[in-house]
DNA sequence: CACAACTCGTTGACGCGTCAAGTAGTAGGT
DNA sequence: ACCTACTACTTGACGCGTCAACGAGTTGTG
């Protein structure tokens, strides 16, 4: 047993920052769900569904891109396959494998929620922050993120750019 | 119904890094309570006990410094409570009110826990960052908290000190 | 003192997340 | 063909979090 290294002062506070948003700005984020009879995972699934060229994923990539566990998404997919937000289909060469595409329902669905939740998002995270903190968050949490997907979804995410959203319109 | 104001590319760039710090970090961060017959709730409630000068809190200012509710509060502390680890008291003014401290074997515990829970953290969120970086997510989180929190925990917080811990030794 | 309104904390029901185990299908080796 | 190892996904049990309802205590008003 070595000498544990501790967080500095600077990591120590931006850790109980990351706290303080889990502990409150997330439960407050997630209401507008329930108000909708669904959860955040739900919402999360028809986003990544959405931002897909043809609404469709296997259901592995699905949960990676929703990054919940494959055992959590099949858990909700149930749900969204009975409102008819999300229909399954079976892979023809490989018979392991299952699609997921988003309907038209589902579309719509995320049309109903997304206004509210981006109002929570903004008022709830972003309306404290200058133009300059944003660029920081968006950059550090970028390259937080790009070590913990390990595949590319991030690669080459400076202040720049994520991921195109305007050809859809808005914020999911 | 107005025209709903969508997040801009950079706020929607730092949103997607918050979603892949929780749903990929912080399941890998419970892991380590978990192997130690804890959830992070617990852990932060015992955190929030360790930082107080006399290791008591009445409970509501408890659920507050540890970002959770009252009722979740209550029905983890009963754990704590059978392990020995924190011990309630009635408070001789008000009938209403009941306070909890922190006991050596919960200090003993939370000594067990810290090296790992700090290695994790650091391992999963900071190792990815240059000091620039840490320094600028410290600023933007402590302003997003400052604005979830209401009262003063976060107030006057710049890149320097958010709470003195090396007092005690070490990162909760 | 009486009584309503309020605060503090607890409880139970219900739905969710995790984990381990399971089923079904594929790939590789002999 | 067979058999082992692997992958894709599902399921059920169990413990947690949320929410609404509750009991207990206090405060304010007359």
């Amino acid at each position: 047993m070595t000498e544990p290294r501790w967080l500095d002062e600077t990591q120590q506070q931006a850790w109980q920052g990351f706290l303080v948003v889990f502990g409150r700005a997330l439960p407050e984020i997630e209401r507008t769900f329930k108000a909708n009879g669904l959860l955040s995972v739900h919402y999360g699934i028809l986003v990544a569904l959405a931002d897909t060229p043809d609404r469709t994923l296997r259901l592995s990539e699905l949960a990676d891109m929703a990054n919940t566990s494959q055992s959590r998404l099949s858990h909700r997919l149930r749900k969204l396959v009975e409102r008819g937000d999300v229909s399954i289909a079976d892979d023809p060469t490989d018979g392991r494998v299952k699609h997921a595409t988003l309907t038209g329902r589902g579309l719509r669905t995320l049309d109903a929620i997304s206004p509210a939740h981006a109002d929570n998002v903004r008022r709830l995270l972003f309306d404290q922050l200058s133009p300059e903190q944003t660029t920081a968050l968006a950059d550090t949490l970028s390259t937080i993120a790009s070590g913990l997907c390990d595949h590319d979804r991030f690669r080459n995410a400076g202040p720049r750019g994520l991921r195109r959203v305007e050809e859809q319109g808005g914020f999911r």
